[in-house]
DNA sequence: TCTGGGGTCCTAGGACCC
DNA sequence: TCTGGGGTCCTAGGACCC
Protein backbone atom coordinates (compact mmCIF):
# COMPACT_ATOMS: atom_id res chain seq x y z
CA UNK A 1 0.00 0.00 0.00
CA UNK A 2 1.16 3.59 -0.76
CA UNK A 3 0.78 6.88 0.82
CA UNK A 4 0.31 9.40 -1.46
CA UNK A 5 -0.15 12.86 -0.62
CA UNK A 6 -1.48 16.08 -2.85
CA UNK A 7 -0.73 19.58 -1.69
CA UNK A 8 -2.82 22.34 -3.16
CA UNK A 9 -2.04 26.01 -2.70
CA UNK A 10 -5.15 27.53 -1.47
CA UNK A 11 -6.29 30.75 -3.92
CA UNK A 12 -2.58 30.43 -5.76
CA UNK A 13 -2.61 33.34 -7.42
CA UNK A 14 -4.43 35.65 -5.57
CA UNK A 15 -2.54 34.15 -2.38
CA UNK A 16 0.89 35.10 -4.35
CA UNK A 17 -0.37 38.84 -4.78
CA UNK A 18 -1.12 39.12 -0.93
CA UNK A 19 2.69 37.76 0.01
CA UNK A 20 4.12 40.95 -0.52
CA UNK A 21 0.80 43.14 0.62
CA UNK A 22 0.10 42.39 4.03
CA UNK A 23 -2.57 44.98 4.09
CA UNK A 24 -4.68 43.11 1.74
CA UNK A 25 -4.70 39.65 3.79
CA UNK A 26 -8.52 39.79 4.48
CA UNK A 27 -9.48 41.67 1.34
CA UNK A 28 -11.04 40.20 -1.10
CA UNK A 29 -8.00 39.80 -4.47
CA UNK A 30 -9.14 38.84 -7.82
CA UNK A 31 -6.39 38.03 -10.56
CA UNK A 32 -7.46 38.68 -14.41
CA UNK A 33 -5.93 36.09 -17.80
CA UNK A 34 -3.94 37.75 -20.07
CA UNK A 35 -5.41 40.82 -21.71
CA UNK A 36 -7.18 41.56 -18.53
CA UNK A 37 -9.90 39.19 -20.18
CA UNK A 38 -11.29 37.19 -17.63
CA UNK A 39 -11.39 36.40 -13.65
CA UNK A 40 -9.17 33.40 -12.83
CA UNK A 41 -8.83 33.33 -9.81
CA UNK A 42 -10.04 34.76 -6.35
CA UNK A 43 -9.40 34.61 -2.87
CA UNK A 44 -11.72 32.63 -0.25
CA UNK A 45 -13.15 36.28 0.51
CA UNK A 46 -13.98 37.07 -3.42
CA UNK A 47 -15.30 33.95 -4.33
CA UNK A 48 -18.60 34.28 -2.95
CA UNK A 49 -19.04 37.67 -5.10
CA UNK A 50 -18.06 36.57 -7.98
CA UNK A 51 -17.62 33.72 -10.36
CA UNK A 52 -14.44 31.99 -12.16
CA UNK A 53 -14.14 33.30 -15.60
CA UNK A 54 -16.58 35.74 -15.26
CA UNK A 55 -15.10 38.44 -18.30
CA UNK A 56 -14.03 41.58 -16.08
CA UNK A 57 -15.59 44.18 -18.48
CA UNK A 58 -19.15 42.53 -17.39
CA UNK A 59 -18.40 43.05 -13.46
CA UNK A 60 -15.67 45.73 -13.15
CA UNK A 61 -17.93 48.15 -11.49
CA UNK A 62 -19.42 45.36 -9.14
CA UNK A 63 -15.80 44.69 -8.12
CA UNK A 64 -14.89 48.41 -7.57
CA UNK A 65 -18.02 49.09 -5.56
CA UNK A 66 -17.52 45.77 -3.02
CA UNK A 67 -13.88 46.50 -2.70
CA UNK A 68 -12.53 43.72 -4.06
CA UNK A 69 -8.72 44.03 -4.93
CA UNK A 70 -7.82 43.93 -8.96
CA UNK A 71 -4.40 42.30 -10.24
CA UNK A 72 -3.59 41.35 -13.72
CA UNK A 73 -1.73 38.29 -13.78
CA UNK A 74 2.31 38.19 -13.32
CA UNK A 75 3.51 34.93 -14.08
CA UNK A 76 6.97 35.65 -13.01
CA UNK A 77 6.03 36.02 -9.47
CA UNK A 78 3.67 32.91 -9.58
CA UNK A 79 6.46 30.97 -11.01
CA UNK A 80 9.16 31.72 -8.55
CA UNK A 81 6.78 31.38 -5.59
CA UNK A 82 5.70 28.25 -7.32
CA UNK A 83 8.76 26.94 -7.22
CA UNK A 84 9.84 28.51 -3.65
CA UNK A 85 6.64 25.95 -2.44
CA UNK A 86 8.02 22.97 -4.32
CA UNK A 87 11.64 22.94 -2.71
CA UNK A 88 9.80 23.72 0.69
CA UNK A 89 7.94 20.14 -0.11
CA UNK A 90 10.87 18.51 -1.15
CA UNK A 91 11.48 18.58 2.69
CA UNK A 92 9.62 15.46 3.29
CA UNK A 93 10.07 13.50 0.44
CA UNK A 94 12.41 13.11 -2.33
CA UNK A 95 9.27 11.86 -4.53
CA UNK A 96 7.67 14.78 -5.59
CA UNK A 97 5.41 15.11 -8.53
CA UNK A 98 5.26 18.96 -9.62
CA UNK A 99 1.62 18.35 -10.83
CA UNK A 100 0.75 21.95 -11.79
CA UNK A 101 1.65 25.37 -10.63
CA UNK A 102 0.04 24.90 -7.40
CA UNK A 103 -0.35 21.44 -6.91
CA UNK A 104 2.22 18.97 -6.33
CA UNK A 105 1.77 14.92 -5.56
CA UNK A 106 3.95 13.46 -2.65
CA UNK A 107 4.66 9.71 -2.17
CA UNK A 108 5.35 9.36 1.52
CA UNK A 109 5.34 5.71 1.87
CA UNK A 110 9.25 5.56 2.40
CA UNK A 111 8.46 7.66 5.23
CA UNK A 112 6.24 5.23 7.36
CA UNK A 113 7.63 1.92 6.13
CA UNK A 114 9.68 0.60 8.63
CA UNK A 115 11.31 -3.32 7.84
CA UNK A 116 9.81 -4.48 11.29
CA UNK A 117 6.38 -3.32 10.89
CA UNK A 118 3.20 -3.43 9.06
CA UNK A 119 1.57 -0.35 8.84
CA UNK A 120 -2.65 -0.54 9.46
CA UNK A 121 -4.56 2.37 9.08
CA UNK A 122 -5.32 3.00 12.32
CA UNK A 123 -1.26 2.80 13.34
CA UNK A 124 -0.95 4.77 10.91
CA UNK A 125 -3.93 7.43 11.77
CA UNK A 126 -2.05 9.29 13.88
CA UNK A 127 1.69 9.72 13.22
CA UNK A 128 -0.18 11.07 9.16
CA UNK A 129 -2.14 13.78 10.88
CA UNK A 130 0.79 14.92 13.19
CA UNK A 131 2.62 15.03 9.46
CA UNK A 132 0.04 16.53 7.96
CA UNK A 133 -0.23 19.30 10.45
CA UNK A 134 3.45 19.86 10.01
CA UNK A 135 3.11 20.16 6.46
CA UNK A 136 0.09 22.67 6.63
CA UNK A 137 2.24 24.61 9.01
CA UNK A 138 5.32 24.53 7.38
CA UNK A 139 4.45 25.77 3.60
CA UNK A 140 3.15 29.17 4.53
CA UNK A 141 5.61 30.13 7.03
CA UNK A 142 8.23 29.65 5.07
CA UNK A 143 7.14 30.80 1.26
CA UNK A 144 3.78 32.94 2.21
CA UNK A 145 1.53 30.92 0.68
CA UNK A 146 -1.17 28.80 2.28
CA UNK A 147 -1.89 25.24 1.47
CA UNK A 148 -4.39 22.33 2.12
CA UNK A 149 -2.99 18.41 2.68
CA UNK A 150 -5.02 15.16 1.47
CA UNK A 151 -3.73 11.84 1.64
CA UNK A 152 -4.64 8.83 0.17
CA UNK A 153 -3.36 5.15 -1.26
CA UNK A 154 -3.77 6.37 -5.13
CA UNK A 155 -3.62 9.56 -6.53
CA UNK A 156 -7.17 9.92 -6.93
CA UNK A 157 -7.74 9.01 -3.54
CA UNK A 158 -5.47 12.08 -2.63
CA UNK A 159 -7.02 14.21 -4.53
CA UNK A 160 -10.21 13.73 -3.41
CA UNK A 161 -8.76 13.60 -0.08
CA UNK A 162 -7.47 17.02 -0.69
CA UNK A 163 -10.90 18.53 -2.02
CA UNK A 164 -12.34 17.98 1.62
CA UNK A 165 -9.47 19.38 3.31
CA UNK A 166 -10.01 23.06 1.65
CA UNK A 167 -13.44 22.49 3.56
CA UNK A 168 -12.05 22.13 6.95
CA UNK A 169 -10.30 24.58 9.72
CA UNK A 170 -7.13 22.41 9.44
CA UNK A 171 -6.57 22.10 6.21
CA UNK A 172 -5.80 18.23 6.01
CA UNK A 173 -8.00 15.33 5.45
CA UNK A 174 -7.04 11.35 4.97
CA UNK A 175 -8.62 8.68 3.18
CA UNK A 176 -6.29 6.07 4.26
CA UNK A 177 -8.52 4.08 6.09
CA UNK A 178 -11.39 1.73 4.09
CA UNK A 179 -13.51 2.82 6.61
CA UNK A 180 -13.02 6.83 6.04
CA UNK A 181 -13.12 6.16 2.63
CA UNK A 182 -16.74 4.32 2.08
CA UNK A 183 -18.24 7.31 4.74
CA UNK A 184 -16.88 10.08 2.74
CA UNK A 185 -17.42 8.70 -0.62
CA UNK A 186 -21.15 8.61 0.10
CA UNK A 187 -20.88 12.79 -0.18
CA UNK A 188 -18.40 12.76 -2.60
CA UNK A 189 -20.00 14.18 -5.92
CA UNK A 190 -19.20 12.17 -9.23
CA UNK A 191 -18.26 15.24 -10.70
CA UNK A 192 -15.75 16.21 -7.95
CA UNK A 193 -13.88 12.81 -8.61
CA UNK A 194 -10.13 13.57 -10.75
CA UNK A 195 -10.68 12.80 -14.04
CA UNK A 196 -14.65 13.54 -14.09
CA UNK A 197 -15.49 16.32 -15.75
CA UNK A 198 -19.04 18.41 -17.01
CA UNK A 199 -19.62 15.99 -19.77
CA UNK A 200 -18.76 12.53 -18.34
CA UNK A 201 -20.80 13.47 -15.04
CA UNK A 202 -23.64 14.29 -17.07
CA UNK A 203 -23.46 10.72 -19.01
CA UNK A 204 -22.72 9.18 -15.28
CA UNK A 205 -25.68 10.88 -14.04
CA UNK A 206 -27.90 9.60 -16.72
CA UNK A 207 -27.16 5.52 -15.84
CA UNK A 208 -27.50 6.87 -11.94
CA UNK A 209 -24.21 7.37 -10.47
CA UNK A 210 -24.58 10.14 -8.56
CA UNK A 211 -21.62 9.92 -5.96
CA UNK A 212 -18.15 8.36 -5.93
CA UNK A 213 -19.23 5.85 -3.97
CA UNK A 214 -21.59 4.72 -6.44
CA UNK A 215 -19.27 4.39 -9.25
CA UNK A 216 -16.84 2.75 -6.78
CA UNK A 217 -19.75 -0.32 -6.18
CA UNK A 218 -20.01 -0.45 -10.23
CA UNK A 219 -17.94 -3.88 -12.05
CA UNK A 220 -14.89 -2.38 -13.79
CA UNK A 221 -15.23 -4.20 -17.09
CA UNK A 222 -18.72 -2.32 -17.43
CA UNK A 223 -16.99 0.69 -17.25
CA UNK A 224 -14.62 0.39 -19.75
CA UNK A 225 -17.19 -0.93 -22.28
CA UNK A 226 -19.71 2.10 -21.82
CA UNK A 227 -17.05 4.71 -21.13
CA UNK A 228 -13.22 4.55 -21.90
CA UNK A 229 -10.14 2.86 -20.19
CA UNK A 230 -9.50 6.06 -17.95
CA UNK A 231 -12.85 6.16 -16.43
CA UNK A 232 -12.08 2.25 -15.80
CA UNK A 233 -8.72 3.51 -14.07
CA UNK A 234 -10.56 6.07 -12.40
CA UNK A 235 -12.81 3.42 -10.98
CA UNK A 236 -10.13 1.02 -9.43
CA UNK A 237 -7.95 4.30 -8.13
CA UNK A 238 -11.18 5.29 -5.93
CA UNK A 239 -11.57 1.83 -4.57
CA UNK A 240 -7.72 1.91 -3.54
CA UNK A 241 -6.03 0.09 -6.63
CA UNK A 242 -3.09 1.82 -8.29
CA UNK A 243 -3.17 2.62 -11.95
CA UNK A 244 -1.59 6.44 -11.93
CA UNK A 245 1.83 6.31 -10.35
CA UNK A 246 3.91 8.84 -9.36
CA UNK A 247 5.59 10.84 -12.72
CA UNK A 248 9.04 12.09 -10.82
CA UNK A 249 11.12 12.57 -14.05
CA UNK A 250 8.91 15.32 -16.24
CA UNK A 251 8.44 13.55 -19.86
CA UNK A 252 9.58 15.11 -22.89
CA UNK A 253 6.54 17.37 -23.90
CA UNK A 254 4.91 16.74 -27.05
CA UNK A 255 4.19 20.23 -27.85
CA UNK A 256 4.73 24.13 -26.61
CA UNK A 257 2.03 26.35 -27.46
CA UNK A 258 2.79 29.96 -27.52
CA UNK A 259 -1.12 31.73 -27.67
CA UNK A 260 -1.95 35.23 -27.09
CA UNK A 261 -4.77 37.29 -27.66
CA UNK A 262 -4.13 41.01 -28.88
CA UNK A 263 -3.94 44.11 -26.98
CA UNK A 264 -6.18 45.56 -29.53
CA UNK A 265 -7.76 43.69 -33.43
CA UNK A 266 -4.74 44.06 -35.78
CA UNK A 267 -4.94 44.18 -39.64
CA UNK A 268 -1.58 45.55 -40.47
CA UNK A 269 0.75 42.03 -41.71
CA UNK A 270 4.21 44.29 -40.38
CA UNK A 271 2.17 44.04 -36.74
CA UNK A 272 1.13 40.42 -37.57
CA UNK A 273 4.82 39.18 -38.46
CA UNK A 274 6.17 41.15 -35.48
CA UNK A 275 3.80 39.32 -33.09
CA UNK A 276 4.48 35.96 -34.25
CA UNK A 277 8.03 36.58 -34.51
CA UNK A 278 8.05 37.26 -30.86
CA UNK A 279 5.62 34.29 -30.13
CA UNK A 280 7.63 31.67 -32.23
CA UNK A 281 11.21 33.33 -29.98
CA UNK A 282 9.60 32.83 -26.84
CA UNK A 283 8.95 29.26 -27.77
CA UNK A 284 12.20 28.32 -29.30
CA UNK A 285 13.25 29.79 -25.64
CA UNK A 286 11.38 27.35 -24.03
CA UNK A 287 12.41 24.58 -26.14
CA UNK A 288 16.13 25.02 -25.43
CA UNK A 289 14.89 25.36 -21.85
CA UNK A 290 14.02 21.82 -21.70
CA UNK A 291 17.03 20.37 -23.92
CA UNK A 292 14.60 19.79 -26.41
CA UNK A 293 14.28 20.27 -30.43
CA UNK A 294 11.14 20.51 -32.97
CA UNK A 295 10.32 18.61 -35.95
CA UNK A 296 7.43 21.52 -37.16
CA UNK A 297 6.07 24.20 -36.42
CA UNK A 298 2.31 25.32 -36.92
CA UNK A 299 1.19 28.61 -37.04
CA UNK A 300 -2.45 30.11 -36.77
CA UNK A 301 -4.56 33.30 -36.96
CA UNK A 302 -7.84 34.24 -35.62
CA UNK A 303 -10.31 36.63 -36.02
CA UNK A 304 -12.47 37.57 -32.42
CA UNK A 305 -14.94 34.80 -32.69
CA UNK A 306 -17.35 36.71 -30.46
CA UNK A 307 -17.34 40.05 -33.38
CA UNK A 308 -19.81 38.57 -35.18
CA UNK A 309 -20.25 41.95 -37.43
CA UNK A 310 -16.78 41.02 -38.93
CA UNK A 311 -15.73 38.62 -41.12
CA UNK A 312 -14.42 35.87 -39.55
CA UNK A 313 -10.75 33.63 -40.08
CA UNK A 314 -9.06 30.83 -38.35
CA UNK A 315 -6.61 29.50 -40.58
CA UNK A 316 -3.66 27.46 -39.79
CA UNK A 317 -0.65 26.31 -41.53
CA UNK A 318 2.31 23.61 -40.70
CA UNK A 319 5.37 23.28 -42.04
CA UNK A 320 8.13 20.50 -41.18
CA UNK A 321 11.93 21.59 -40.76
CA UNK A 322 14.54 20.00 -42.37
CA UNK A 323 15.69 17.98 -39.44
CA UNK A 324 14.50 19.09 -35.63
CA UNK A 325 16.35 21.96 -34.15
CA UNK A 326 16.04 24.26 -31.49
CA UNK A 327 17.10 27.18 -33.43
CA UNK A 328 15.76 30.93 -32.90
CA UNK A 329 16.94 32.23 -36.20
CA UNK A 330 15.77 28.91 -38.33
CA UNK A 331 12.22 28.74 -35.99
CA UNK A 332 11.46 32.59 -37.18
CA UNK A 333 12.11 32.08 -40.32
CA UNK A 334 10.05 29.23 -40.97
CA UNK A 335 7.14 30.82 -38.94
CA UNK A 336 7.39 34.19 -40.89
CA UNK A 337 6.73 31.55 -44.08
CA UNK A 338 4.08 30.20 -42.26
CA UNK A 339 2.72 34.10 -41.38
CA UNK A 340 2.86 35.18 -45.23
CA UNK A 341 0.78 32.13 -46.19
CA UNK A 342 -2.31 32.43 -43.07
CA UNK A 343 -2.38 36.59 -43.35
CA UNK A 344 -4.77 37.87 -45.35
CA UNK A 345 -6.17 41.36 -46.09
CA UNK A 346 -9.28 42.60 -44.73
CA UNK A 347 -9.27 40.70 -41.37
CA UNK A 348 -8.91 41.76 -38.20
CA UNK A 349 -6.85 39.85 -36.06
CA UNK A 350 -7.49 39.44 -32.48
CA UNK A 351 -4.97 36.38 -31.67
CA UNK A 352 -2.20 34.29 -32.70
CA UNK A 353 -0.62 31.06 -32.28
CA UNK A 354 2.79 29.47 -32.58
CA UNK A 355 2.66 25.43 -31.95
CA UNK A 356 5.76 23.66 -31.90
CA UNK A 357 4.88 19.88 -32.63
CA UNK A 358 7.40 16.36 -32.96
CA UNK A 359 9.48 16.97 -30.39
CA UNK A 360 12.27 15.09 -29.50
CA UNK A 361 14.85 15.09 -27.18
CA UNK A 362 18.79 17.04 -27.87
CA UNK A 363 20.23 13.43 -27.74
CA UNK A 364 17.70 12.40 -30.98
CA UNK A 365 18.49 15.69 -32.60
CA UNK A 366 22.37 15.04 -31.93
CA UNK A 367 22.28 11.69 -33.30
CA UNK A 368 20.25 12.61 -36.40
CA UNK A 369 23.38 15.37 -37.01
CA UNK A 370 25.55 12.86 -36.89
CA UNK A 371 24.22 11.07 -39.63
CA UNK A 372 23.90 13.45 -42.60
CA UNK A 373 26.39 16.70 -41.16
CA UNK A 374 29.55 17.30 -43.04
CA UNK A 375 32.23 19.19 -40.75
CA UNK A 376 31.47 22.59 -42.35
CA UNK A 377 27.66 21.85 -41.15
CA UNK A 378 29.05 20.61 -37.68
CA UNK A 379 31.50 23.86 -37.02
CA UNK A 380 28.21 26.02 -38.09
CA UNK A 381 25.38 24.33 -35.71
CA UNK A 382 27.67 24.19 -33.55
CA UNK A 383 28.37 28.77 -33.82
CA UNK A 384 24.79 28.96 -34.10
CA UNK A 385 24.52 26.18 -30.63
CA UNK A 386 26.45 28.83 -28.85
CA UNK A 387 24.91 31.89 -30.28
CA UNK A 388 21.54 30.58 -28.79
CA UNK A 389 22.80 29.50 -25.33
CA UNK A 390 24.49 33.29 -24.83
CA UNK A 391 21.73 35.04 -25.61
CA UNK A 392 19.51 32.67 -23.42
CA UNK A 393 22.50 33.62 -20.82
CA UNK A 394 21.79 37.16 -21.05
CA UNK A 395 18.06 37.18 -21.39
CA UNK A 396 17.86 35.41 -18.08
CA UNK A 397 20.74 37.82 -16.35
CA UNK A 398 19.04 41.08 -17.57
CA UNK A 399 15.56 40.37 -18.17
CA UNK A 400 13.40 38.79 -21.41
CA UNK A 401 13.83 40.50 -24.51
CA UNK A 402 17.03 42.27 -23.96
CA UNK A 403 18.28 40.06 -26.74
CA UNK A 404 16.36 39.86 -29.40
CA UNK A 405 15.54 39.37 -33.06
CA UNK A 406 15.13 42.34 -35.22
CA UNK A 407 11.88 40.57 -36.69
CA UNK A 408 10.57 41.00 -33.15
CA UNK A 409 11.43 44.72 -33.39
CA UNK A 410 8.59 47.01 -32.02
CA UNK A 411 7.89 49.68 -35.21
CA UNK A 412 6.06 52.14 -32.49
CA UNK A 413 8.05 53.56 -29.45
CA UNK A 414 4.96 54.57 -27.34
CA UNK A 415 5.49 53.39 -23.94
CA UNK A 416 2.52 50.57 -23.84
CA UNK A 417 4.95 48.76 -26.79
CA UNK A 418 3.27 47.84 -29.76
CA UNK A 419 0.02 47.42 -30.25
CA UNK A 420 -0.61 43.48 -30.28
CA UNK A 421 1.17 43.55 -26.94
CA UNK A 422 -1.97 42.24 -24.26
CA UNK A 423 -2.67 44.86 -21.63
CA UNK A 424 -2.13 44.21 -18.18
CA UNK A 425 -3.07 47.41 -16.32
CA UNK A 426 -3.03 45.96 -12.53
CA UNK A 427 0.24 44.14 -13.07
CA UNK A 428 2.10 43.85 -9.37
CA UNK A 429 5.95 44.41 -9.67
CA UNK A 430 7.92 41.04 -9.66
CA UNK A 431 8.83 41.05 -6.60
CA UNK A 432 11.38 38.04 -6.56
CA UNK A 433 12.50 37.90 -10.26
CA UNK A 434 13.25 41.15 -10.74
CA UNK A 435 16.01 43.83 -9.40
CA UNK A 436 14.33 47.00 -10.02
CA UNK A 437 11.27 45.36 -8.81
CA UNK A 438 12.85 44.28 -5.04
CA UNK A 439 10.63 45.38 -2.14
CA UNK A 440 12.50 48.08 -0.28
CA UNK A 441 12.88 48.45 3.02
CA UNK A 442 13.30 52.33 4.46
CA UNK A 443 14.83 53.19 8.09
CA UNK A 444 13.03 55.74 9.74
C1' DT B 1 -15.06 49.23 -26.05
C1' DC B 2 -13.82 44.85 -23.19
C1' DT B 3 -14.59 37.44 -23.48
C1' DG B 4 -7.23 33.44 -21.26
C1' DG B 5 -3.52 30.10 -22.09
C1' DG B 6 -1.26 25.67 -22.22
C1' DG B 7 -1.32 21.06 -22.02
C1' DT B 8 -2.65 15.52 -22.26
C1' DC B 9 -5.00 11.30 -23.65
C1' DC B 10 -8.52 8.16 -25.98
C1' DT B 11 -11.40 6.61 -29.78
C1' DA B 12 -13.22 5.91 -34.30
C1' DG B 13 -12.55 5.80 -38.97
C1' DG B 14 -9.91 5.93 -43.13
C1' DA B 15 -5.66 5.02 -45.74
C1' DC B 16 -2.39 1.93 -46.57
C1' DC B 17 0.45 -2.29 -46.29
C1' DC B 18 1.40 -7.30 -46.64
C1' DT C 1 -21.55 -15.11 -58.26
C1' DC C 2 -17.77 -14.78 -55.42
C1' DT C 3 -14.82 -10.13 -52.63
C1' DG C 4 -9.85 -12.04 -46.15
C1' DG C 5 -7.46 -10.97 -42.19
C1' DG C 6 -4.45 -8.50 -39.52
C1' DG C 7 -1.76 -4.78 -38.61
C1' DT C 8 0.04 0.28 -38.40
C1' DC C 9 -0.30 5.08 -38.84
C1' DC C 10 -2.63 9.38 -39.14
C1' DT C 11 -6.32 12.63 -38.23
C1' DA C 12 -10.35 14.78 -36.31
C1' DG C 13 -13.13 15.15 -32.61
C1' DG C 14 -14.10 14.88 -27.94
C1' DA C 15 -12.97 14.58 -23.32
C1' DC C 16 -10.09 15.93 -19.39
C1' DC C 17 -6.69 18.84 -16.35
C1' DC C 18 -4.89 23.34 -14.16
Amino acid sequence: MKIYGLADCNSFFASCEKVFRPEWRSRPVVVLSNNDGCIIARSAEAKPLVAMGTPYFRVREFLARNGVIVRSSNFSLYGDLSHRVMLTLAQWTADVEIYSIDEAFLDLTGRFAQPAKEWSADDLRTPLARLGEEIVATVPRWTGIPISFGVGPTKTLAKAANHLAKSRPDRYFSLMSPDERLAALQNFPIEEVWGIGRRLSKKFHRYGLKTAADLVRVDPKWIRENFTIVQEMTLRELRGEECFPLEDEPPTPQSIRVSRSFGELISSREEIHRAIAQFAASAAQRLRRCRCAASAIIVQLDTNRFRTDLPQSHEARTIGFAEPTSDTISILHHAKFLTDQVYQEGFAYQRGMVLLVGIVDQSTERSYRALFDTEEDVDRRAKRFELMRAVDQVNRAFGTGKIHSAAESAARGNEDGPSWRPSSKFRSPSYTTCWADLPVVKAK
